[in-house]
DNA sequence: ATGAAAGCGCTAACAG
DNA sequence: CTGTTAGCGCTTTCAT
């Protein structure tokens, strides 16, 4: 039940704290000799540095916080995993909440983190959020914070994001080229800019090739997968059945891979189908998604690796950017 | 770039930093009236506590920390999500690191989570960890721990787990009931639990049942896709093949159905699939995969509960205990 | 019912 | 090259 401080060191050998913590950290002041012995006691005292005491004493832990929608959304789930080989590799561990999609709960996360003294915040938005000026806080305090892939456009933050309009774009042409011509979306809500961003994607698709767009066939909804059991019972429902559904994300696709499922449509001869995200399982369902790859573990990185800039140049000497990932178009066989 | 603390609080009333503390958590001795007025004012200055400076008073944080091999494996990300819940509600955060399936970097995340001086630490062991007595550490600074899923028999700890091996019986004796007589296994590491305990079952599964144990059918490796890729070409390219693979986890079995699938093979006829951990994915394939449930998030948050009763009342107050969950067999087309 | 004071472990002026 | 000193924000014992 013994733990080794600095001043043990320093009482071990009759240095004084400041030269241990100076040695400990390298300082060119510190003769090679002392650095030796000291480090040679930390060895054996099994010493390490309290993290808290030094994270009180500097103002700033080295803990990034992220606050994510749901840690088990593939797409979040790679992404901090992205995020924590980053923050690994920088000396940093990092400290998650989950907002569960719920405005309310999002600002209590963002207290929770300040309150830790994160040194730098990454965020996703909930899909309920419509206000952000909770985030102003950040701004006050000057700690970093990187907004990635639910983002707002009332955020002045760096942000890292796919191109959702091109992608959906993309998408949707494909779609065209491929002969459909009642093609239907699934759409996210539209405080989020990602959801505004596929569904404008997908209307300038339409309208650049000639389709009158027809909006009956745009559905609203979440990010979730009832979300597209939900919408893909509605457009089943139409008098005039889509001839394909292009939906906000992958998790909405698969609820509404399986609502088309049970009523016995096959996909794509009856209807086709396209998701948004590129999840592992997108690959494996039958017949397989054609999809927009996200890069959801590198866009963790990029995302890291930007408040990793902010954190050391400090928040003023940065400038924010935006940072826009181009995305993959993945072709398979459900449309 | 202000932030209020206690003092600020304390100036502005005229009274000391330790009555507006004692006022702040409802201390008895403080009378109503100041009380009320502590917190009217503490809410106009947007007080909320340092919890870093907290932690370091009170030699402990609100931070419950978590090691699990890989975050974006379905599994954790599942049961991190559990634990994210239920500490939430009891307000807590919480510090998650991946050892990459690598134990030196285990190593690494548990001195973090100790410097950190976490409340408390959940662990699921990397596949690589042959040695646990990193672990002792923190019954020396009496840190509670509990394990979860990936255990190791050395450890001391409480620990939450599903009955792998009565699982894995199960399902192999599913197989042998729906007439196949040549089961393969693709089997975890033989030193984390889990893995000795499923490929126990499944021999005690056919012993049982009159089968004789054929070596050359099974295969060993680890938890990941790649493994389940690997397993399934050797057993693939038998002079005999087997008619059924029972797989130690879904990722694994997952592994071998792409391989299966690109040989040609039809599931079930030319060869049974079986997984374990029942992830979202498995339901969705062509065939849907046969599988055990083992309820990742309430895993979660069953190992979240028991750490959050030691951290109340006191590492020694509570004899470590070994819940055991009951599985549940999924039946589905692949077997 | 409230205050004074000490101290958690570490770092960084400032001083020599 | 090394030591002294002060203090980060909070809690808690001991006074009053």
């Amino acid at each position: 039940m013994f733990r080794a401080t600095i001043t043990d060191i320093a009482r071990e050998l009759g240095l004084s704290a400041s030269t241990v913590s100076r040695a400990l950290h390298d300082h060119p002041d510190i003769s090679e000799a002392t650095k030796t012995k000291v480090k040679e006691i930390a060895a054996r005292l099994d010493y390490f540095p309290d993290s808290i005491a030094q994270g009180f004493k500097k103002q700033r832990t080295s803990t990034i916080g992220i606050i994510v929608p749901e840690i088990q959304h593939h797409f979040f789930s790679s992404a901090i995993s992205g995020i924590e080989d980053l923050a690994y590799n920088a000396g940093f561990t990092i400290m998650v909440c989950q907002s569960n999609e719920d405005y309310e709960r999002e600002k209590l996360n963002l207290r929770a983190m300040v309150s830790n003294r994160v040194a730098g915040l990454l965020v996703s938005l909930s899909q309920s959020t419509m206000d952000v000026s909770h985030f102003d806080i950040l701004k006050k305090r000057k700690i970093p914070v990187v907004f990635f892939d639910r983002t707002h456009e009332d955020l002045t933050g760096s942000q890292v994001k796919v191109d959702d309009h091109n992608g959906a774009y993309q998408l949707v042409s494909h779609l065209i080229d491929r002969g459909y011509k009642h093609i239907a979306h699934i759409a996210g809500p539209s405080n989020i800019l990602i959801g505004r961003e596929r569904e404008c994607g997908y209307r300038d698709a339409l309208i650049d090739r000639g389709l009158t767009i027809d909006e009956s066939l745009i559905v609203r909804g979440g990010y979730r997968n009832s979300d597209g059991t939900h919408g893909a019972e509605k457009l089943l429902a139409l008098p005039k059945r889509p001839d394909a559904i292009f939906c906000v994300n992958d998790p909405v696709a698969l609820g509404a891979y399986l609502v088309i499922k049970q009523q016995g449509l096959r996909i794509p001869n009856d209807i086709a189908l396209a998701g948004f995200s590129n999840n592992p399982i997108s690959a494996l369902i039958e017949p397989p998604l054609t999809t927009v790859d996200q890069m959801s573990y590198d866009i963790g990185k990029s995302a890291a690796a930007l408040l990793l800039e902010q954190i050391e140049k400090g928040v003023d000497n940065v400038s924010p950017v935006i940072l826009v990932k181009k995305t993959k178009l993945i072709i398979r066989k459900s449309t």
